[in-house]
RNA sequence: GCCCUGUUAGCUCAGUUGGCAGAGCAGCUGACUCUUAAUCAGCGGGUCGCAGGUUCGAGUCCUGCACAGGGCACCA
């Protein structure tokens, strides 16, 4: 099969017949001739073609000059047994390297086919080096002037960056002991007509490396990795839950009300139903239902939308992992939580010591635990369940709303404000007991009914996850939501609406539970050592760019 | 929404007190059979983010706008 691939023109009538049904009919190639010479077709003509960038012109004239003189397809087809070049490399064979070297006509060594993005490139006469790449690392093809066709080694030592090749030949060595295919077959793959970045230092501009993600992906190493490490780490977790005999659901994106949580949603329309619908929130109250369908064990990995502003740790779509146990209670969901960070954890690294900025971070150990009225009073100077210390010292800090607010919200600002700093980023740690008037879904403590079963995980001064004993007693939930709507704000509570129907499913009754939702992306953050969540979302929320040639009416 | 910083060649970046727009990589032409960000010789490449203003003169100073990064606010 060796030398397969090649410089056809185009490809093979049986080929293109097997694609579409049609063979090439040579208008078809005329026309893919002109287009490649948009330089001299259109040389009187001023627009577009003439302003477009040298670079671009010269890879284009470039690659008419190819298909002219050496009859190269520039688009590529079908290759098979292809390796990866994390493979090939693995299959270099010293032995036959060194007994090829001492006599060539024992040519023992192992032979490849590799593909890949051309990343460096040095001509030197007659002989070529070049880099590709691929999701599983960089291989060096060589190409030696008398090993191949003569069109092959001219595309080859003529090549630019971000060419797509392949390439066969042996595996083998160079005299300065780089591991490489010495190639005796190569091919043009697809064409790059667009100029790459400095192949030095990468795509840097963080702007361009998230509006260009297919840039940055093969510029910059890392890229790839971390999404790879995303990748494992959710199917850690999802295999977690599975090996802990929970069912995956998938439950509505599109809601008619948002709830679940109590962040303003993005607002969209069905056009055939000529209703109002909201992009979820978060996906408890359906996920509830199903305990209440009988259901004792669920998990959902998906996707929820807030309308909110971006920053490090918010994009206003984001992945969460959200769970539920019947006859499971907080502490139940405590244990599933710690032990699932472990494990993804171990699963990507060495859970004992993770980096993540200044912070090393031990998720072997176990988790800290500290109650929300104690850091709170430790921080603040005061008991939280004292009202008058709580609005002066709310005062004395500065707050607007001191004597007005409700105290529980009081509270909770001055926690999130003063408290939650003060937690040490580098220990993964639990704040448990949480104040019920801010968990209205939660099951307030049996003798002290200000206290619910709630925590909330910390670690790298992010909130990570969010568990409760479910409340299940429907008159009271019912109570809660309602409180919670009168108040709230009007901006806020023009998205809020009581959802009567989840009210009638814990009417029918839904078992004891308890219910965890797990922020995936920081989670990713926190694992693969990065501090912004636009570097663990492939395609961050960006601004369009404006148009530049605007044609205003 | 607010504050700070940034925006100069395809990319990475310099640009002095306001006085002719610079480098490296990439590109083009040539040399080179063991390179490693190859090397050597030569050549081309600019709406200095956009729009105004001050000035004899603006990449540089001022105002507005756009986008980005960081911070704040929002996010129970």
């Amino acid at each position: 099969m060796r030398g397969k691939f090649s410089c056809n023109r185009f490809p093979d009538a049986t080929r293109s017949a097997s694609n579409n049904g049609n063979t090439i009919p040579l208008f078809v190639a005329l026309f893919l001739h002109i287009r490649y010479h948009p330089t001299i077709t259109m040389t009187d003509n001023k627009p577009q073609q003439q302003d477009e960038s040298q670079l671009v012109a010269a890879r284009r004239a470039k690659m008419g000059r190819w298909i002219d003189d050496y009859g190269v397809y520039p688009w590529g087809n079908r290759e098979d047994n292809l390796s990866s070049l994390e493979d090939a490399r693995a299959v270099f064979d010293q032995s036959a390297h060194d007994a090829f070297k001492e006599n060539s006509e024992n040519d023992a060594r192992p032979r490849v086919k590799v593909a890949g993005r051309c990343v460096q490139h040095r001509a030197m006469g007659k002989l070529t080096f070049l880099v590709i790449r691929d999701d599983s690392g960089d291989l060096q093809i060589s190409c030696s002037k008398s090993a191949m066709p003569i069109e092959q080694f001219k595309v080859a030592s003529k090549l630019d960056y971000g060419d797509i090749v392949v390439a066969e030949g042996a595996m083998g060595m160079t005299n300065k002991g780089e591991i490489c295919v010495w190639a005796d077959s190569f091919g043009l793959a697809c064409k790059s007509l667009a100029p790459p970045p400095e192949k030095f230092h990468g795509l840097s501009d963080a702007e361009l490396r998230y509006r260009q993600r297919y840039v940055d992906m093969y510029t910059s190493d890392d890229t790839i990795k971390t999404f790879k490490t995303r990748s494992r780490i959710v199917s850690t977790i999802r295999s977690f839950m599975h090996d802990e005999g929970y069912v995956e659901v998938e439950t509505p994106m599109m809601q008619p009300v948002a709830g679940g949580a109590a962040a303003k949603p993005f607002e969209t329309h069905h056009n055939a139903l000529g209703i109002p619908l909201f992009l979820r929130i978060a996906p408890e109250l359906y996920l509830k239902r199903l305990l209440v369908g009988g259901m004792r064990k669920v998990f959902e990995i998906n996707r929820n939308f807030r309308n909110e502003g971006v920053s490090r740790k918010h994009n206003p779509e984001f992945t969460m992992l959200e769970s539920y146990q019947a006859f499971g209670d907080c502490e139940t969901m405590l244990e599933l939580t710690e032990e699932m960070i472990r494990s993804a954890a171990n699963a990507v690294g060495d859970a004992s010591s993770m980096q993540f900025g200044d912070h090393v971070i031990d998720y072997a150990k176990p988790f800290d635990r500290v109650g929300y009225g104690e850091v709170f009073e430790q921080a603040v100077g005061c008991s939280m369940h004292d009202e008058a210390a709580i609005r002066a010292k709310a005062k004395e800090l500065g707050f607007g709303d001191a004597d007005s607010k409700n105290h529980w919200l009081l509270v909770s600002d001055l926690f999130d404000g003063y408290a939650e700093p003060m937690l040490n980023p580098s220990r993964p740690t639990f704040v448990t007991d949480f104040p019920s008037a801010i968990s209205p879904l939660t099951r307030p403590h049996e003798n002290e009914e200000t206290l619910s079963h709630r925590w909330e995980l910390f670690v790298g001064d992010m909130e990570i996850a969010n568990a409760y004993t479910e409340l299940n007693d429907p008159d009271l939930q019912l109570q809660r939501f309602t409180e919670q709507m009168q108040g709230a704000d009007d901006e806020v509570n023009a998205f809020r609406s009581l959802d009567d129907d989840f009210i009638h499913a814990l009417r029918v009754g839904m078992p004891p539970a308890g219910g965890l939702g797990l922020g995936i992306d920081r989670l990713v953050m926190l694992l693969t050592g990065m501090e912004s969540i636009r570097d663990v979302i492939l395609f961050p929320l960006m601004r369009p760019q404006e148009q530049t040639d605007e044609a205003d009416a």
